[in-house]
DNA sequence: AGAAGGCTAGAACGATCGTTTTAGTCACGT
DNA sequence: ACGTGACTAAAACGATCGTTCTAGCCTTCT
């Protein structure tokens, strides 16, 4: 049988890793104690130890794998060819894309920064720089063929990131509305408030 | 001497409440222990059950006289007299003044939703709410008059709560930039992105 | 002088924290 | 058959948590 599928198809340490996510997001990091998590899972306090250092390497374990990821994939989109605004809509539209999809994981990234060790500390604020400046380097290419409407593409790049991280805080994917409609209007918000214009030649 | 005012100036229940500001702040709710902000104080333990009944009670009487009041000093503004978007306007500019009043304070009273008693966790909950349904109030009114481009005031009213709540999180009022020049850049940004236009008759 | 009460400190209580230790079961290679 | 190592459970460790208890000071009123 395979060894990373057991009987009930989810390996134990899935299963710790999603019952964290689950109770740090309700609870926030120092809210959430190794027994609450072994005790959800049904398993014992030792089963978390024996896949995880420690606690905060079983925070660090959630955060890898999403969020860690995030700069690199933007970075991916922003270096990538097309006209500017085209490519700009793209990054977005991969920023919310992976939004939704960890959505829990971003959140509780962006809520438990105090909690930390010095370096996850680090790690933390690293990793919100390195999206700002992806952003504020794309505003600059929109601003170099004169599409923005102000000087300061900082506060601008700030505004973004707070209408596209807010988004992880109030979006419900059971909604009635779709994740595309609810983007796109995002995105028209942004590209106004950004360029006083809507998407480009977009469907 | 006056009983409010004591040698160094400042109460001893001021002082806990302002080591507790900045306590939660770094290190959020469960983070910070009553011995920590009593040690910061200089002051004992039973310091702080004399003046607070317990360590919740301590955290209401933060938010109690900043957040709380936040939705009646933003529903003045919306019932206030004057034309739908210079009211709007007024509605925005109060609340990031509040912000910047209160920025540690509401800063404290997004992060940490998760680890408050049931109570708490209700009251923080009704508080947002209130806030969203002065804002969808606004939003619908200019929508009447035929001034928001979307049909989705809810959404709308979301992105700019994010641009504002945001600004929680990185304005720095001993940066360079006054709180008006960043906070009219800001308004711009959501009056663009809300209406597609600048703000009207506005200096 | 003496009682009362606001304010403070320090010790103590039971609970819970993160972590470690000990011991057990089970599958598998030799 | 035997040992090895992955996995699990339970108990225990010291530290720290929120909170309470006891007792002392100091001011004010009588």
């Amino acid at each position: 049988m395979d060894a990373s599928i057991d009987g009930n198809g989810e390996g134990a340490r899935d299963q710790l890793i999603r019952v964290a996510i689950d109770l740090f997001a309700e609870n926030g990091y120092a809210g959430t104690s190794i027994r609450d998590i072994a005790k959800r899972t049904g398993k014992s306090v030792s089963n978390v130890y024996h896949y995880f250092q420690n606690k905060e390497d079983l925070w660090l374990a959630i955060i890898g794998k999403t969020v860690n990821e995030l700069p690199e994939k933007l970075r991916k989109v922003a270096l990538s060819e097309g006209e500017p605004v085209e490519r700009f809509v793209r990054l977005m539209k991969t920023h919310l894309a992976e939004g939704v999809n960890f959505q829990q994981e971003t959140k509780i990234f962006f809520i438990n920064e105090g909690s930390l060790s010095p370096q996850g500390r680090t790690s933390n604020r690293r990793i919100q720089k390195e999206i700002l400046d992806i952003y504020v380097g794309q505003l600059r290419l929109l601003q170099s063929h004169g599409l923005i409407r102000t000087k300061n593409v900082k506060i601008l790049a700030f505004n973004i990131l707070g209408v596209l991280n807010w988004h992880l805080r109030w979006f419900n994917n059971e909604g009635e509305l779709s994740a595309e409609d609810v983007h796109n209007e995002m995105i028209d918000f942004i590209l106004y408030g950004s360029c006083g214009l809507p998407r480009d030649g977009m469907k």
